[in-house]
DNA sequence: TTGGAATGTCAACAACGCTGACTTAAACTG
DNA sequence: CAGTTTAAGTCAGCGTTGTTGACATTCCAA
């Protein structure tokens, strides 16, 4: 998977001879785009005062519908109190369900209502935009390279909740009750 | 720059036509890798009991020595006061000098320390290890797509910064006092 | 010289991470 | 069945980092 660290067979690349200066352009290049990334979403959300917290919490529900709280901690990488804080708030607004284990009852279901799809669609619809546009004016090339240096630079149990995330839409299923 | 929006001229690429689910992976690779940049050096900030926001004041005082407070709010974008907490913290610590302007003696011109240079040295070190391997498993010209897309996904404003500070590092400049 | 604009400082508050201790309910295990 | 483990939720309390608003200092222009 990962090529071996070894110089280019030639003088043809210079990139694999990775100057200070072009690591820093990645890294600011980064955190500037981030900012871009979140800036849409960021604004809706003022508006019903909610935070990028609720924003993930929708997203990722809405990803795998019937889901339970441990799965949803252990993608978005918080702890419990954390996302139980914004769990209650989007049950009690009414934009999540919780729905006790037909098989095990300890376990709660997630589901979104029709509201809080809404309101995700309201929301990914806005940074879809952004993206669609960045693709676009970046052409296709550019994409796959973009989603290589991204996967590379994700922790090996992170890359293993993305392609997991990936696979579970490819099929219709998800998540049981 | 920007390539206008239409259709490929062949079915060669199927990437311009860009399904929700295309775009949904973009950006849960963009929250996935995001965590995994930002992984590294908080890991030495919480060891010093610091934060990201240090990290990133220590970042830009360092690529534009002498740089003014109202100048580094305007690049990292948050308040007055959420930089001034963190400045004055480092200021403290003898991380940054902050010196009083001499034509304007309003303004406070900022500066690492011989210390600071030191922490910022090993925070970005770190950072930069984890962009240099990213970059060589993805290959050039994965980078080069990676950079665009970053790019084009920045607001026009961001965009000016980041260019600003890469032209800034390139002749000797940065500030003057 | 006086009034406004720019620059920076500080107090107080909110969002959202964190830890640790605890409860409840259900499932599993010997 | 008794004891342990697991899933979820709660409470108290804390730290970082974002916010707004008031304030001091300095500069500049009318």
């Amino acid at each position: 998977m990962a090529q071996p660290d070894r110089a280019p067979p030639n003088g043809g690349e210079t990139l694999l001879f990775l100057t200070d200066e072009q690591l820093r352009q990645g890294i600011e290049a980064m955190f500037f785009a981030y900012r871009g990334f979140t800036a849409d979403p960021d604004r809706i959300l003022a508006e019903l005062c909610y935070g990028r917290a609720h924003h993930r919490a929708l997203h990722f529900i809405n990803c795998a519908p019937g889901t339970t709280v441990n799965n949803l901690l252990s993608i978005l990488g918080v702890t419990k109190q954390s996302l139980n804080r914004v769990l209650r708030t989007l049950i009690a607004d009414g934009l999540v369900e919780s729905r006790v284990g037909r098989s095990d009852r300890r376990e709660r279901h997630l589901h979104l209502t029709e509201e809080g799809r809404a309101l995700e669609q309201r929301l990914s619809d806005a940074q879809r935009a952004r993206m669609r546009k960045a693709y676009r004016q970046a052409g296709p090339e550019a994409v796959a390279g973009f989603r290589k240096v991204l996967e590379s630079m994700m922790d090996s149990e992170q890359r293993r909740q993305y392609h997991a995330l990936r696979d579970g839409r490819g099929q219709a299923s998800g998540g049981r009750e």
